[in-house]
DNA sequence: GACACTGTACCGAATGTTCGGTATAAATGG
DNA sequence: CCATTTATACCGAACATTCGGTACAGTGTC
């Protein structure tokens, strides 16, 4: 065959480029077609299964992001607040320092929600999960991560949605920066949840 | 003349409610004219600006709903705990416990948000500098006040955020719960920010 | 020649929008 | 008090355009 212009995972990633910057709705197959370079007939081939398709590949190269710079950072060495510096910082990077929006928020919004719920569902919570994991391994009571965990979420979530409309990253850094000293903060210092 | 089946303030209302579900791209006209019982046709006698002016129209009175629940209770009797015991229970009922949507997160994410932008800018604002207001009155040094308010907002946000992609409306309860306790904590005590 | 890929042409359906027209009720004028 | 006008509320049908999706005839490489 003739080498391709793009790898699948090159495509896949104007894909995701612009599924969150227009939604799932919004995302035409024309907007789709010009920002892979790829006619309709060529998105069909490799995505047969249409739209609806592209949007899982999506999501399905999301996962693997968060499989990278979430879970495995989990299982490899330095101390746990070495490790939290490194997902925050890959977080900061995939959000463009709150510049970009959030796939997963803005398949949350938009109509087209319940088709895609099930993988949001184990999105959210293996994201919720491995900020768990990390924070109890810090030597903080389980209860307590779990909130917590939950609370990073939240914020990074409630810190995009907000940096969007009001076209200004500051609240993305500040949770980012807020994070950085307080998410793994010990049981004695009770300044943060 | 004949009567209207349904007032405007009636109409603009299910428009908010379809566009809060289904975002700016997913609320087609057939969507809202369902809705509204109206026919396309008919919108437009009412909306002569097409679906852009209904959701200007349902920016509106999402405004409107702020200045009565947000920004008139700074100005009523009662201490700030008090007020802000009302303001989060509107919330509370606006988000109907975290089960429905924010209009404001739904134009965010979604392709049209440039079209919105200056007003969910404004509306953004001036939730913040609300909550802002509030904490002052409280006691608290101004600019942890103009975080906390900030943070407050995102929590919110991204708690609708994370309900929406788990299903689920804890999040939101427990962001809810906790700022009612967390928002006023006087400056001696540094649990909360 | 088999295969992976792509451009062109096309489909039915749905999109947002507009037009022509009807029904109703209030205001107007005698 | 009645007839006529006028303003409003609404609808059905059609508008052009775009939607997501398909059929097919290539093209170039192994």
């Amino acid at each position: 065959m003739p080498t391709p212009l793009l790898s699948r995972e090159a495509v896949v990633d104007r894909l995701v480029a612009v599924f969150r910057r227009l939604g799932y709705e919004g995302a035409s197959l024309s907007e789709l077609s010009k920002a892979t370079g790829l006619g309709r007939s060529s998105l069909y081939h490799y995505f047969p299964g249409g739209k609806e398709e592209m949007a899982n590949a999506a999501l399905d190269r999301l996962s693997e992001w968060m499989e990278t710079y979430l879970l495995t950072p989990l299982k490899k060495p330095g101390t746990p607040a070495e490790r939290l510096e490194r997902v925050l910082d890959a977080l900061d990077s995939l959000y463009a320092q709150g510049k970009e929006a959030c796939l997963l928020g803005t398949l949350v919004y938009g109509g087209s929600r319940n088709l895609f719920q099930p993988r949001l569902q184990e999105s959210f919570a293996t994201w919720i999960a491995s900020f768990e994991a990390l924070i109890v391994e810090a030597g903080v009571d389980a209860t307590i991560a779990r909130q917590r965990a939950e609370t990073a979420v939240v914020r990074i979530q409630g810190a995009l949605t907000l940096c969007g409309g009001l076209d200004d990253d500051g609240p993305f850094k500040r949770v980012l920066a807020d994070l950085r000293t307080a998410l793994l903060a010990v049981p004695g210092d009770v300044s943060h949840r």
